[in-house]
DNA sequence: GCATGTGAAGTGGTTCACAGCA
DNA sequence: TGCTGTGAACCACTTCACATGC
């Protein structure tokens, strides 16, 4: 499956279940493309490249089918356990955010070092200090660790939560980490799409 | 140029600022993209696509030079405004972030519309209510605004900042907002990279 | 008749491999 | 010889257009 069909799907999601909520129970491709941003061959190709094939000519999708179908490509119901490193601005931003209150994921901690962080709530959680980091990923199974430290704190963060056996880093920090191979790690930079929109506005 | 090369390029600007601060002056395309996490060919085709062709062949690229190259292609030296609207989590985090500190961009206001909020400090900035919205955007000349608000409150936002002048929107609110088709918007998921590893841990 | 699902064509970006020059 | 710069081959994704089936 293309990446940008997997990066499609969240969005897809959240569109039926807004036209679900306002009572809608089936819907054309035309529709929910338009709602997605997409159009409606995109939109097609990403169910038949996912393997959602619950489609009736002449009439559209019906919702609730389509939804289980595109959870389903999206790796099952399963859930994933992940943690939050660093409890500062992004941190709690992060942690608050309905962006990461996804279906399937849970948010089972954050972690700060500041004792004037640690103990305060965010998100309905209890900030813990570092030193648990390795404590809860093992008792907890979590796979997935996101990194919103400061750019001289990450690389030591990295190597603890790996020791601690996360398979899988989230890194906001604009900073290369290194990791073992095994190890996937992905590095979001706030600022790519601020600097292209600048860009834009020069040519203008 | 082709969107990717342009995403890099802050990347590139990264480590030859990084080598440069280490003394070295100059580095073949083998070094710099390997820090870069690319393959060499793609650095140097990014370079052709770029028009920076300043490098020596059988050294390599003078870093200084290559630096004025790679800043002029992404729209020259020129200052671009841009104003964060929403003070909460994420507005603080973003205007506090080197990732928005960028050659060329000046944050010049923040805006929120919670009394609790406004007249506060935000990294250097004293917030402001969005009722100078328009003010503001109109006298310091704004071309971007950013939109850190909530969900319910972000078209209104929207339509507030195209009514005042701005040709371009970053949005991080995972909402499609409906702008007129002359400004440029751009909207991040900040959950769409956590779920392309949940879907990857699941599967292992 | 209408909208899906999908081969086929088109598009855009990356990798390859080598000519050209210090 | 060593490394750049780039045309050409390659690959992946998107768009098109239509056969298919309700």
């Amino acid at each position: 499956m293309p990446r940008g069909t997997t990066e499609r799907m969240a969005t897809y999601l959240r569109v039926i279940d807004t036209l679900a909520s306002h009572g809608v129970a089936t819907a054309p491709s035309t529709t929910l493309a338009q709602r997605a941003g997409v159009s409606a061959a995109q939109f097609r190709k990403d169910l038949s490249l996912a393997g959602a094939t619950s489609g009736v000519r002449g009439s559209g999708y019906v919702l609730s089918r389509l939804r289980g179908e595109l959870r389903r490509a999206l790796g099952g119901f399963s859930r994933v356990r992940f943690v939050i490193v660093g409890a500062g601005n992004l941190g709690r931003a992060l942690a608050s955010s309905s962006a990461f209150r996804r279906d399937g994921l849970d948010l089972v901690a954050i972690f700060d070092v500041d004792p004037r962080v640690v103990g305060s709530e965010v998100a309905g959680l209890r900030v813990r200090h570092d030193s648990d980091l390795g404590q809860v990923i093992a008792e907890q199974d979590v796979a997935i660790a996101v990194i919103a430290v400061s750019e001289d704190h990450a690389q030591v963060v990295a190597d603890n939560v790996v020791g601690a056996g996360v398979r899988e880093i989230l890194n906001f920090v604009p900073v290369a980490l290194r990791v073992p191979t095994s190890v996937e790690i992905r590095t979001v930079d706030l600022g790519v799409e601020l600097q292209m929109l600048a860009i834009h506005a020069r040519r203008t």
